[in-house]
DNA sequence: GACTTATATCGACCATTGTCAATATCTAGC
DNA sequence: GCTAGATATTGACAATGGTCGATATAAGTC
């Protein structure tokens, strides 16, 4: 099978959903701001409505964020559960500190699998 | 145009590199584990060594990992700078805790740029 | 040198995705 | 009902990106 394979997993989707200009940019301006507008995206970003409403979508789905209708207009939220898994997810990135280029130099932990003789 | 926008905002491009199954697990394991030699993901993601090899250079160039060469193998390891790069930016988005829902019933802060008379 | 092993690069293929124009849907006010 | 404004959906298109097979490069051993 030649193609890509699409991911299941909500942290991989998670940071999909995150991994685009337009669509990083709302979620700042939505950590900044707290409850925003749709109407407050569309220019801010450069792009057409259309284009911002695929991006809300995408966010939606991938769990970052909550509407709320009032009026003729959506109010757009982070998320609380979204964040903290985010943050979760980015405290689990530590370098041990110990290992990164020190221990190569040791006998005793070297080959993963097998040394060249 | 049509089309996609190819970023260029660092920040992005940390996420994109992120935003993959078989990297993140790679990002996973080197944060378990330390420095890892190349031939260590091979098996474990279940693709191709050519794939493999796409994927940590997509992270080198993202500024997630760093290589070292020992003899014939190579090992990765993460670079301290990404993970604190990738914690601070999850550390942005955070819920104000006073907006989400709670704002929205005010009376003061309602339209972003006009209201519906 | 030849041979083996590990990793990288190249070239192709196809699925995904960001974008737009046009249109539909929903809500409010008349 | 009709009209106006905000948002969502549809259908297309192009760029990106993940995958593989084949090949190239690099380092080690003989």
């Amino acid at each position: 099978m030649r193609g890509m394979k699409r991911s299941t997993d909500p942290d991989v989707l998670l940071l999909q959903a995150a991994a685009d200009p337009t669509r990083l940019s709302v979620l700042r301006q939505l950590s900044a701001e707290g409850a925003v507008c749709a109407c407050n995206f569309t220019d801010c970003c450069g792009i057409g409505q259309p284009t911002l409403s695929h991006h809300l979508r995408v966010l939606r789905e991938a769990g970052w964020v909550a509407t709320e209708r009032r009026g003729t207009w959506i109010y757009y939220s982070l998320r609380p559960e979204a964040a903290a898994r985010f943050r979760e997810l980015a405290g689990e990135m530590r370098t041990t500190a110990a290992k990164p280029a020190a221990a190569l130099g040791g006998a005793s932990a070297r080959a993963p699998l097998a040394q060249p003789t």
